[in-house]
This record gives C-alpha cells, sequence and structure tokens, in this order.
DNA sequence: TCAAAAGTGTTAGTAATACACCCATGC
DNA sequence: GCATGGGTGTATTACTAACACTTTTGA
C-alpha cells in the first residue's frame, strides 16, 4: 500500500536548450523570439515545462521539436536553476540542457519559421530571466568536455578542413590556437581520414579535407583512451 | 500585468544530499534509515522536499539540518533525477547535493539521535530508489573534483599527517599511489605548514604533522593556479 | 634486536611548448 | 609577380613515473 506526499508544495519544472552551433567563423547559439507572457517578445532560450509522463531528457528533446523542429539530437543535462523569482510570473525551477549541432545539417526553413536565430557567443542580445547565466555555465561546462574528449565533430560537415577543426577549438575555448601544435595533436589522436580531395573555397592552394573516423575513435575509447587538447 | 502558466503540470520536487566523510581510513557516506512509506526501514539518502520559498541550496541545508543536525556546509549541487517511475509512491523529481565533511567535528551524538550512518563507499547497503546510482555519480564528480583542485582538506582534521592526507586521495581515486610522488608533488603546490609536532599514534618513529594554509591557497587561485595530482 | 611505519632524491621517459620558412595557386 | 592561406619539423622545457634504502623507537 504506497501511501502519497500529500501535504509537500508542488511546482513548475522548466526545461530550458542551449543548442550550440558553429558556422565555420564563429560558436553560436540557438534563440527564439518568447511568444508568450511573461517577457513576450524577448529573446530567450528555447524553453518549456516537463509533463507529467516525461523525464527531463524527453522533455529536453520535445521542447527543442516544438520549437525548432530540430528532432533527436543528444543533449546533456547542464544544471537545476532555482532561485526563487528567476521568473516573475510563477516559481519555477529550471533545469537547462545543452547540445551541440551543425547548422547546415539543420534546416534553415524550419528554424525560420519558428522565428528562432543563431547568434555568435561574443554578440548575445540581452537574454529574459537568468538565460545569460545558463549560457555562461553552458560555455564553461563545454570548455571543459572539449579538454577530455575529441567532441565538436557534431558542430562541423562531414569533411572539413583542419583549419575549420582548428578555428573551432579556438573559438569555443576562447583562445588562439599555434597552427603547427594544433595539427600536431590531432594527427596523434589518430582519429581522422585524411581525404584525397581538397576543398577550395578559402584559398587559392585549397586545403585538404578530413572526416571523423568514428569507427576508431569508438576503439580507442573502449581501450579506455583519454584526451587533452 | 503577469499572466500565470495555468495549464501546465506541477511536480513534487525533491533534494537528496549525499554527504562524504573520511575516518582515516576509508571514504564513508552518511545515510539514515528512511522513517516513513514507501520504503520505510530501508537505508536513503538524507531527502526532504522543496518548499515554494526555497531554492534548492537552501532546502539542501535545510533537509540535512533537519535529519543530521549538521548546518552551513556548502554542499554542491550533482544533477537532477527524473526517471517517471523512480519514486514508486508519487511522481518527483530529485536534485542531488553532495558535500565533504569531517566526521569527527560533527557531533557524533546528534547523528546517532537522528538514526544516520556512515558506511564506507566499498560496502554500502540496500539503497531506495535511484540512491545508489546518484552515489555513483557523486563519487564520479568528487573524483573529477579531486584532480583539478586540492579538496578533501574539508575532510581531515586541522592537523594531520601527509600520510592521512595520502590515504585520503587514494580512497578517493580508489587506487595506490606512490609515497614519494605524492610528498613531492603536494610538496610543490606549497600550501601546506609543516609543524613542529609529531604525531605519536601511527607509529614509533611518529610522522610530522601538517595544516593546510588556507591564505596561501586562496592567494594561488587568485594568481590562477591550477592543479593535477 | 626487531618489527613497523616514516622519511628521503634521482633518473628516464613522455608530453607540452615555442618557433619560421617554403609552397601552390588565382588574380 | 605577388598576395593569400596551406603545409611542415625540431629543440627546449616541464612534468610524470618508477624505483630502494635508512631512520627511529617501542615492545
Amino acid at each position: 500500500m504506497v501511501q502519497k506526499y500529500q501535504l509537500e508544495d508542488k511546482v513548475l519544472l522548466a526545461v530550458d536548450c542551449i543548442i550550440f552551433g558553429f558556422d565555420e567563423e564563429d560558436l553560436k547559439i540557438l534563440l527564439i523570439k518568447r511568444n508568450f507572457e511573461p517577457e513576450k517578445g524577448k529573446w530567450s532560450l528555447m524553453g518549456g515545462f516537463l509533463k507529467r509522463h516525461e523525464n527531463l531528457n524527453i522533455a529536453a528533446n520535445r521542447i527543442l521539436y516544438q520549437l525548432t523542429g530540430i528532432e533527436q539530437i543528444y543533449m546533456e543535462q547542464l544544471y537545476a536553476f532555482s532561485e526563487v523569482d528567476r521568473d516573475p510570473a510563477e516559481r519555477t525551477i529550471s533545469v537547462a540542457y545543452f547540445a551541440l549541432i551543425n547548422i547546415k545539417e539543420h534546416d534553415k526553413a524550419l528554424i525560420d519559421k519558428y522565428s528562432a536565430k543563431w547568434f555568435s557567443v561574443t554578440e548575445l542580445p540581452e537574454l529574459i530571466f537568468d538565460h545569460s547565466e545558463m549560457i555562461t555555465k553552458a560555455i564553461k561546462r563545454l570548455r571543459y568536455k572539449t579538454s577530455k574528449k575529441p567532441i565538436g565533430f557534431e558542430l562541423l560537415p562531414e569533411k572539413f578542413t583542419m583549419r575549420q577543426l582548428q578555428k573551432l577549438y579556438e573559438s569555443i575555448l576562447g583562445e588562439k590556437l599555434d597552427k603547427r601544435n594544433f595539427i600536431n595533436k590531432i594527427n596523434a589522436l589518430d582519429i581522422l581520414i585524411k581525404l584525397e580531395e581538397k576543398d577550395m573555397n578559402s584559398s587559392r592552394k585549397g586545403s585538404f579535407l578530413y572526416q571523423f573516423d568514428a569507427e576508431k575513435y569508438q576503439q580507442k575509447v573502449e581501450e579506455g583512451f583519454s584526451f587533452k587538447l
């Protein structure tokens, strides 16, 4: 006979999604114009409320899908934000999630339809509630993860140049890296396939394209390999 | 005019506290016999429900105080656990917090009164709900933090021997460390004060006692120092 | 006198950093 | 022919890891 917790306070539990993308220049974050009160019309992370039948991961994916049409991506829980007055309308606790996606792979039309927009992390607009704080924390976590595992390949097209990869790392870490050291380290990891093909857009000489070797990477992870950039 | 989110589901939000302690031998976790249904009488983390007027940090401290008499310690948020059926009585999301405390500094009588008990992390009893999973995650986080910052001093008495400190690190990391390398590294950090005094309990020869130099440490942190064991 | 834990340095290997010039091409 | 970005290797330094014997003293 299971007894219930009848005297306890219940609260609204929100989920906010921090979606990172990369456009071969800058690290970007996807924001949306909020279409309900309070703060209607202001920029915001993709957010919504947890429903009774969902866990938080599922809610995060549903909310992202409803607001942007983006489906089935891996999101990771960041932190629960719980200041009593963080939402002026009503007491709400928000669990922030973040994810990395490839901007080009996700249908621009769909995102436009939903009035979502990419902003460079260095030029974010004013955001509602504590969403800036969430983003600050997400960037910190992203930097940490980047220094442990070679993530970031999600953010690039299937074929990419060393220079694009380097720029991606630079924009995540917020600092310039040495070209030769970077290439040496990435090559030492031995998880890229160098293609015959060259990308001729970026320079007259052209630069070789690479692919991420997911199989080799998986194998190395199983052998317990760890990464340090 | 602030509008409310009237159609959204509300849920119970619980907080569970993972309290780490060290008794100069083993890394331990504080557990309590649950005195209400469901699962009454089984071992559990210290848990309770968030109240309307509290944020999660404050709730975590209140719950810990009510169940163990331990006050005013620094707790860090770990993760929100949200499986739909994690609590059979009613839909409950739980945010886990963890902390490090010095077992001896916290009044044993008080803890006994509340029927809390310390268990070695290597010999945990069966726990309710998803509490084992919470502990696994907390240990992982603790190991990570230990490898970045010289934490763990919270777990030792004010004066301690190098060997005690080494045992603490070994029990957090779950592996043996080399005595000389350990001492060399700790000394290189230059955040301990070597005392004249010796501890005569552990051996015939006696071993020198050390103190953590909080001031020096603070200064180094400000200079941007980072730690790698 | 011996058992039990404390204390003490060096070396070899590995990883991280700093650094500068030539190449290929389109204009 | 020159401007642009691409590509390449080495030397130095700092860190990490492995390793064994002597000291002290209470029983």
